[in-house]
DNA sequence: AGAACTTTTGCAAATCATTTGCAAAAGTGT
DNA sequence: ACACTTTTGCAAATGATTTGCAAAAGTTCT
């Protein structure tokens, strides 16, 4: 069925106002699966609404960041741009291909160290970001 | 005794020129013992030489981090600005406190981790980064 | 469906961190 | 001190992201 419904429902849910531009943002993002950039997913959509700007894909990106519906993460070790991900299924991490750029989510290890982290410093530990990189078979 | 001594053997061991705007960067962060970033270091450098320039504090901090004496990392969430650290003692990563940016270092947990991840994905993993962000006792 | 109201968008320009080109200045080996 | 190479100061460029503002689109009420 209809996915621009459900976006749309899921938008009016959290009170985001429902436009075009932000639907096409979520069905690419859910299309997609992986990380995207502003760029990335200004350059796919352009295309067919040659109007859209950049700046609408990144205003539109903060506030699902902000409503907790789209997560940002800096993926790369030298490129400083972000990297959006749609807030779905469980919390993980990623690995990434240092030569291709492959990204493999995966499985969280940190609760136990978070929690003796947290007895040793005293700090209220709030979030975690974890990211390994390294050479895909095919890259090797 | 002197510590500039020091340093100008280090950098002449890497084959890189001495001149005191890098003896004086690479006092002051290990005098500081925390990352830096380019903007701190030049701010604090730059009274006593009102000539040095960022970009030459940028110059150096590359060239540092291709030498492998200093590391880059990006510290804060939103922020998108490198902080740099000295490469002494062993490898570790950090705990920021949201509210007022101190940071602990902590031991790395991943090593078990690592080569699990490794034999599943058929990666070979190059390296990680970890961070934990939180508030401090003082910030809570 | 239309009026009144609020938010978003297109567009251009600004901002922030970082890099670069180039001539002058400083460091290095002899 | 000399010839050679690298670094620096300086200004301008770059890349990612943000912002101001008027026009356009979405929402609510009737």
């Amino acid at each position: 069925m209809n996915q621009s419904l459900n976006l749309e429902k899921k938008l009016k849910k959290l009170g985001i106002r429902v436009t075009s531009q932000r639907i096409k943002i979520l069905e690419l993002m859910a299309e997609q699966q992986r990380p995207l950039t502003a760029a990335d997913i200004f350059a796919r959509l352009k295309t067919d609404n040659p109007k859209l700007r950049l700046s609408t894909v990144y205003r539109n990106l903060n506030n699902f960041v902000a409503k907790n519906i789209v997560s940002k993460i800096e993926l790369k070790l030298d490129k400083k741009e972000s990297y959006f991900e749609l807030l779905q299924g469980e919390h993980h991490h990623h690995l990434i291909c240092l030569n291709c750029g492959q990204v493999v989510p995966l499985s969280c290890p940190l609760e136990d160290y978070e929690s003796k982290i947290s007895k040793e410093t005293n700090y209220k530990i709030v979030e975690h970001r974890l990211k390994l990189y390294g050479l895909c078979p095919k890259c090797q």
